[in-house]
DNA sequence: CGTATCCTGACC
DNA sequence: GGTCAGGATACG
């Protein structure tokens, strides 16, 4: 996000075009015509979405979903096995959208209006605390964790991040979210706010120079829990794997 | 609330 | 050759 402002703003694009038929779906070829020799005003972020705002007015919306990332390259390099679209500037440098999956979208918005669904609160704003989480979790009687992936809760917050801040809070993830109290709820978001910040890591997005995952409980099923040792679970919460230690995280 | 859909690499 | 994972959305 923050190479990708440093890489485009107040640069200008030559042309934007889609490498695979659902990325086309999303962005046909006559709406990328449209950004040709616009110049790129900002790059702004809310929650998971990137909004890259043109001197016309007109935006490009993008969001990686799970597998999505900005690929930086030149015009002369090859494209990446899963760039997905690519997006080039008037001077030598080439914005790849890379994505496995192919899940991330990118649309053309004439106008900056209602493009974007209803978010909540950034959990990287300053106003983010747990005043705030208290109200916003107040009415809500559904599990503390699927509730912190609600973007009109917090937004920005994955199955990941949820999951690594309640290990790091020690909050049981099925805890009710209405019910978490406000000491628990000021830790939590300590928690939120450290493992987003964990952001500027290198590597893959999932591993470290090892391979290896580098989260506490995601995608450890049977692993013993760094804090504790006991085996780290793994449950479904809202169609999503949760993982969590059952012994140091509590209701 | 729950469940299906999209998409494909990774793993069995 | 089959299954799974995942965010957002849509729908029962």
């Amino acid at each position: 996000m923050l190479r990708l402002r440093a890489a485009i703003e107040r640069k200008t694009i030559a042309t934007v075009y889609t490498l695979h038929p659902a990325l086309a779906r999303q962005l046909p070829a006559a709406s990328a015509r449209r950004l040709r020799q616009q110049k790129i005003e900002r790059v702004e972020r809310r929650g998971k979405h990137q909004l890259i705002h043109l001197q016309n007015g007109s935006v490009l919306h993008a969001h990686f979903r799970m597998n999505g990332d900005w690929l930086f390259s030149t015009k002369k390099d090859a494209l990446h096995r899963f760039t997905r679209a690519v997006i080039e500037l008037t001077n030598d440098t080439r914005v790849e959208l890379t994505d496995s999956r192919a899940l991330s979208s990118l649309q053309f918005h004439a106008t900056s209006e209602g493009l974007l669904p209803d978010l909540a609160m950034d959990a990287n704003d300053d106003g983010f605390d747990d005043t705030y989480l208290r109200n916003a979790l107040k009415n809500r009687r559904i599990a503390i964790k699927p509730a912190l992936m609600d973007q009109k809760v917090v937004a920005g917050i994955g199955n990941i991040y949820a999951a690594e801040a309640l290990w790091r809070a020690r909050i049981s993830p099925k805890a009710i979210a209405s019910a978490v109290s406000k000491a628990r709820l000021t830790r939590l978001v300590t928690a939120i706010k450290a493992v987003i910040g964990d952001e500027n890591r290198p590597p893959g997005r999932y591993t470290d120079n090892t391979g290896r995952g580098r989260f506490e409980v995601y995608d450890k099923e049977g692993e013993s829990c760094s804090r504790c040792g006991r085996d780290i679970r793994r449950i479904i919460q809202a169609a999503r794997s949760t993982y969590y230690c059952s012994n140091c995280q509590r209701s």
